[in-house]
DNA sequence: CTAACTAGTCAAGCAACCTTTACTATGTCG
DNA sequence: CGACATAGTAAAGGTTGCTTGACTAGTTAG
């Protein structure tokens, strides 16, 4: 990259832009976070692709969002909606269509009458379990490209920056 | 998976649910991937709030995800919308965006009349090495939560995936 | 009992992001 | 030159993922 053609660029080159030119460039190169960033959003498209390929359903990500929220005994929808920082309105369509691809079901809460509990239809999870799969069998290949050693740093470190995260967004 | 269907989801549930039940929050514990996928979600969702502040300047996630594809001597439209993996159309409308805010330019081409070069204004550049010192002012936290050898872990492991999956997406 | 609140649904609408179709201007190849 | 491909723009429209507002039915406190 030579700086005439940023020069060209701008119109009217200047030492200023030179300097910035590297600047960018070493920050670019340095910065852990954007590799996090583009790693993790590889990895997750790939596992989102494999997952449809595997289950042949047409969840999308808002569909993948939700589901971690959905206790195995059932939750309610406003419950699911305060979770995902949604109205209840919205979290009601994504679970109409998880409803309507058999995932989850709508059952009556015992407990209050005016509610239905949330949760997953036995096909939902069967589902569940091959969509984990699939993140296995990519856990596996990151094992083999890793090592053993380098997949439990992994782990741990996203366990650390997970929990720290969390403790901010609740804390303030 | 053909037994007791709502009774399962109610916890009145069977063996069968049980096994699942166990088998799901086992694996949902130790999915170092979902920790992978939840951690960098979080920091960049922090990340962008964050350079909003500081820049004040209304860019989305398109634009972000625009804007590393954007090289410091030019790219031309199509070769962006080409990287983007979108049509030109709607890569031009994110660079008029990005350009009406006084991030972009658009040059001539000196090697094509037909075509253009977008690249970063001098005010872009200043704006992206904001951004890019907010996610210093990150790393820097990270560090202090880390410790300066798993840092350096995550950034070594965090450029072997992103190669091995860049790889596997130009190898097919 | 009744007033206020809460769970869920229905309907309309909006912003972000993308597409298809159609067009102009320029370059390239025979 | 003439046919065709390419860079960019313009306009219209669709999907996703949310919102607000209005409503029904059931719960709870005074």
């Amino acid at each position: 990259m030579s700086s005439s053609e940023v020069d060209d660029c701008l119109g009217a080159g200047s030492t200023l832009s030179v300097a910035y030119e590297d600047e960018l460039e070493a920050q670019k190169a340095r910065s852990t976070l954007q590799l996090l960033f583009r790693a993790a959003r590889l990895l997750n498209e790939r596992a989102i692709a494999k997952t449809q390929k595997r289950i042949k359903l047409p969840v999308r990500v808002a569909h993948t969002t939700l589901l971690p929220h959905i206790d195995l005994e059932g939750t309610r929808l406003t419950e699911l909606a305060r979770r995902l920082g949604v109205t209840k309105q919205a979290a009601g369509q994504l679970v109409d269509e998880l409803e309507a691809m058999g995932m989850l079901e709508r059952v009556p809460d015992p407990a209050d009458a005016r509610a239905k509990l949330v949760c997953f239809s036995p096909r939902g999870k069967k589902a569940l379990l091959e969509g984990l799969g699939t993140l296995q069998d990519m856990e596996a290949e990151l094992e083999a490209l890793l090592g053993r050693a380098d997949l439990a740093a992994l782990h741990r470190i996203a366990t650390t920056l997970v929990r720290a995260e969390e403790a901010r967004a609740d804390g303030g």
